[in-house]
RNA sequence: GGGGGUUUAGCUCAGUUGGUUCAGAGCAUCUCGUUUACACCGAGAGGGUCGGCGGUUCGAGCCCGUCAAUCCCCACCA
């Protein structure tokens, strides 16, 4: 006996286990036709959240679908070495251990941090197989695998070559946790509440300061506090007052009438004295804040700008882990943070502090330490992207590359239209070091290694006393996306080895599957690698997923501890359960709000399932003699639910072919739910024998022919819902060894028109059955209680074999055709026909009467609309054909009813 | 500051070229039911001026304009 319940926690290791041992998710070149997939590698320290849940059981469903129908699935796996995140958790390890990053050498360090990845990278990977994932765990890849290694370094010599990588001076974003450079696509800017401190600086020589400005300033019309300007101070606005040690000049509007009497002047930095210079710029804004601008070429992109025109020196006074240097003279070694709340106190004490306002501004964070950002002046490498992105763009704009949903196509075109250069330099160890060799003066050789390095030098600049020792290379490694955008290339070896089987075979892949959050980052410098490196789009669909959100509609993350471990989820309510759960309200691109109460839907849905099947396979089925089923009810059921079978799998087609995925779920649930387990199994289970205290037997056809559905219904769910399905149809018959459904045939509509006669007269039939069933709640009467059903028709019979079925669905004792209504009888109409339901007790003739007059008046009021509406001229002149038609047949329909309900309330009253 | 999205039932969302009784689904709520697969269930019910206003049209949830709310992206006026 099957248990009465359905267990997921039994069965999903063993199914798991049983399709690995077959090596049903394993892939290789063959002559079918490849459906391939490659897993945004997640970082290779991560855990399984919310996020990886909603976007790998996606990717499942395709994969598993594709590969059920007959295509040759192949889902790449792998991890990314995600540099700044690795190290940083590396380097927190060993000061555990009390290892200091910089007592060790480069070497020594990434012996420490291979050693850490080996042991607890990948643990991602190991969820994803808690969650089904049906990856090709053979072709597992690391960004940081030798040959994906090599790839990267190819990649960077060969555009390094073509004139596309470049090394300067820029001011680039500066992490001081992770002590390195970050791209601008890495920083994220939010709004924070700071403030606005007015800082006044002395001018030089202010005792003939006085007397210029004999001429009265009021003729400015300066509308600011008389405060913040004298004749011989500047007051200028700033929020990082802790930089003004580094100031190079006051800069003013030139015209700025209200700054005239300062032109060609100079001024002292307060606290230090120093003198800079005021300079004119029509780039300073004269009503923000007193139209006097520090300017501080080293800590400001803006700034430095106005430094290059004025010529003007850049003094940096920040070490790179964000405390003072000995160039801010003051408060040197002190973090900016406490420098800013140290120098506020010194300016107030000193008078130079003027006035405080509350500011909100942008500030730039770190993604990956979610450290402020420091502009930083720095020897970098960049990528230029002008010429590289063009392809990229075209593709994505002419659908080459299918954005789902379409409406990401702005962003991407407003990114990829002016593409700023990348800055791919990272000022760490853990990841692919820059293959850039140094000579000792100062010339770059970029090569494959030191040895090519150095057989340059020696060929091409004819230096053949040079030996390797003379050579030194760049200490930084790539930015890591600089990696993962070769990902669906170098997981095929295709960089390396462009013309491999395996590249030819599988590229470009199908569908991509990733959040909106990485487009840039990551989506679109892919398409610029694949168009460069294979001349072709890298994939053809790229499916956006929405954000996981709490209930109260914030982003589920580790650090707000709103997210729950979908390991748990598992727990509680199965793979499967979690996996539909996410599904049921995840339409592409659209946040995701989370609530567990989904999981539970899913979970009652496997529920369902397993009873279902547990129904089915407790029947005992009729020795042949003793025929079918006699009234034929059964074979009608079984035309009705091919039918229906039918428009579903086209539909659920229609959606998938849209990347409905949640569509789709919800036609697939309502088909087995509703359709099949209330509708069809009702209608076919056979008669319980209260004698016996069993069923009655069904007959032999009906059986197979059930079985035979809920074998096609679980290939249909299987994509959804890998394991119950499995579990089910490894049940339902006996199967060969190593036979799994992963790989049985996906259920395909056949082909021509479905029919209609069936499904519209069952359509009928559901409609008189919830009718009675109404009746019945409406009066309080129990199920168990038979009812007696009459009926009026202009075509006495017409129901047939549907009679059997409102019997036994509605409880209904027998069926009378008449010709006048009998009494104490409740009515409904449906389609000019009348049916009467006899009850034993009084009818409560004013009830009816209300009801009926109700009825009426609705009715009534439709068919005026309708007429309103046909006997506008114009209507009728403009309106499809088709559509008048509709609406005369409505008046018809609506006129039967009418009458109907007309000769009811007449008989009521007893007229 | 620019660009885009969203706004439909208490909640989360469908609603495909304007036209069938088009105002929908799931969840939640309420009523009834220990029926013989399933109470992780069954049978029913209530609930919305489709964000506001204006326009186009014979006809608007759908098209246009405008306003409002909200979210996102881009742009670092200190």
């Amino acid at each position: 006996m099957i248990a009465k319940t359905y267990s997921p926690n039994d069965i999903e290791a063993k199914w798991y286990q049983y399709w690995l041992d077959n090596k049903l998710f394993t892939s290789t070149p063959d002559e079918r036709e490849p459906y391939t997939i490659v897993i945004p590698p997640p970082n290779v320290t991560g855990v399984l959240h919310m996020g990886h849940m909603l976007n790998s059981t996606i990717q499942d469903v395709l994969v598993r679908k594709a590969r059920m129908e007959g295509k040759n699935a192949c889902w790449v796996p792998g991890t990314d070495h995600a540099s700044i995140a690795t190290e940083a958790k590396v380097v927190a390890m060993l000061k555990e251990r009390g290892i200091a990053k910089t007592d060790l050498s480069r070497d020594e360090f990434l012996a420490y941090a291979w050693e850490w990845k080996e042991k607890y990278g990948g643990i991602i990977l190991q969820q994803l197989r808690k969650i089904g994932a049906s990856c090709d765990w053979d072709r597992t890849r690391f960004t940081m695998d030798p040959a994906l290694y090599e790839s990267v370094i190819d990649v960077f010599v060969d555009l390094y070559n073509k004139g596309q990588i470049y090394r300067g001076v820029r001011m680039v974003n500066w992490d001081p946790q992770g002590k390195t450079a970050v791209s601008d696509e890495e920083v994220i800017t939010k709004e924070v509440q700071q403030k606005l401190y007015y800082l006044k600086y002395e001018v030089v020589g202010s005792q003939e300061s006085i007397v210029d400005s004999q001429e009265p300033m009021d003729n400015s019309g300066a509308t600011i506090d008389s405060r913040l300007s004298t004749p011989d101070s500047i007051v200028i606005a700033t929020v990082r007052p802790e930089t003004i040690m580094a100031d190079a000049a006051v800069a003013v509007n030139p015209n700025d009438e209200r700054y005239n009497h300062l032109h060609g002047k100079t001024v002292r930095i307060p606290l230090i004295n120093r003198e800079i210079p005021i300079i004119l710029d029509e780039y300073v804004t004269m009503d923000f804040g007193t139209g006097g601008l520090k300017v501080t070429p080293a800590h400001d992109p803006n700034d430095y700008e106005l430094g290059i025109r004025h010529n003007l020196p850049v003094i940096d006074l920040l070490n790179d882990d964000g405390t003072l240097n000995e160039k801010a003279q003051i408060l040197v070694g002190m973090d900016r943070f406490a420098a800013r709340k140290a120098i506020v106190k010194l300016l107030d004490e000193s008078g130079n502090l003027v006035k405080t306002e509350e500011y909100t501004s942008n500030v730039g964070f770190s993604e990956r330490t979610n450290a402020v950002i420091e502009p930083k002046l720095s020897l970098q490498w960049f990528l230029k992207m002008e010429d590289l992105a063009k392809p990229a763009l075209k593709a994505v704009m002419e659908d080459v590359v299918q954005l789902v949903p379409p409406k990401f196509k702005n962003m991407y075109r407003s990114w990829m239209e002016a593409p700023r250069d990348w800055c791919i330099s990272r000022q760490l160890w853990w990841g692919q070091q820059i293959p850039a060799f140094y000579m000792q003066d100062g010339t770059i050789i970029v090569a494959k290694n030191k040895r090519e390095a150095l057989r340059k030098v020696q060929h091409e600049k004819l230096l053949f006393a040079m030996t390797e020792a003379d050579l030194t290379q760049d200490e930084d490694v790539l930015d890591t996306w600089f990696s993962s955008w070769l990902w669906p290339i170098s997981v095929f070896d295709g960089i390396r080895n462009p013309d491999n089987a395996e590249i030819n075979y599988y590229y470009p892949t199908n569908d991509l599957v990733t959040a909106p959050e990485i487009l840039f980052f990551w989506v679109a410098r892919m398409i610029i690698a694949g168009y460069e490196y294979r001349g072709q789009e890298p994939f053809r669909n790229v499916y956006l997923t929405g954000i996981v959100r709490d209930k109260q509609g914030r982003k589920m993350s580790k650090s707000l501890g709103n997210s729950p471990d979908p390991l748990d989820l598992i727990d509680q309510y199965g793979a499967d359960g979690v996996r539909t759960g996410m599904l049921f309200s995840s339409p592409a691109g659209n946040d995701l709000p989370f609530d567990e109460k989904l999981c539970e839907q899913g979970r009652n849905f496997c529920n369902k399932i397993w009873n279902a099947y547990r129904l089915v396979s407790g029947w005992t089925i009729k020795e042949k003699e003793e025929g079918k089923n006699e009234s034929g009810s059964s074979e009608l059921a079984v035309r009705w639910f091919k039918a229906k079978l039918n428009t579903t799998l086209l539909e659920i087609e229609d959606h998938f072919s849209k990347f409905r995925i949640s569509d789709a779920l919800q036609s697939t649930y309502k088909l087995i739910w509703d359709d099949f387990c209330s509708q069809y199994l009702e209608l076919i289970k056979p008669a319980y024998n209260t004698e016996t205290g069993t069923s009655e037997p069904i007959d032999r056809e009906t059986y197979d022919t059930t079985i035979n559905f809920f074998e096609r219904l679980m290939a249909l769910a299987h994509p959804f819902m890998p394991f119950i399905t499995e579990e089910i149809w490894q049940e339902i018959r006996e199967r060969k060894p190593g036979e799994s459904l992963c790989v049985a045939k996906y259920p395909t509509p056949r082909p021509g028109q479905p029919d209609a006669a069936v499904l519209a007269d069952f359509e009928v039939l559901f409609e008189i059955i919830s009718s009675i069933r109404n009746i019945r709640n409406s009066k309080q009467i129990g199920p168990k209680v038979a009812l007696p059903l009459s009926i009026r028709t202009s075509s006495p019979g017409r129901f047939g074999v549907l009679e059997v079925m409102i019997q036994k669905m509605a409880n209904v004792s027998e069926i009378a055709y008449v010709s006048e209504k009998p009494d104490n009888a409740t009515s409904f109409l449906i389609k000019g026909d009348e049916f009467y339901v006899d009850l034993a007790d009084e009818l409560d003739v004013a009830v009816e009467v209300a009801n009926a007059e109700k009825d009426l008046d609705y009715q009534t009021g439709f068919r005026d609309s309708v007429m309103k509406k046909l006997s506008n001229e114009k209507f009728v002149a403009n309106a499809n054909p088709d559509v008048v038609e509709r609406e005369r047949q409505k008046v018809a329909d609506a006129d039967a009813k009418i009458a109907a309900l007309q000769e009811t309330l007449r008989r009521l009253r007893g007229e």
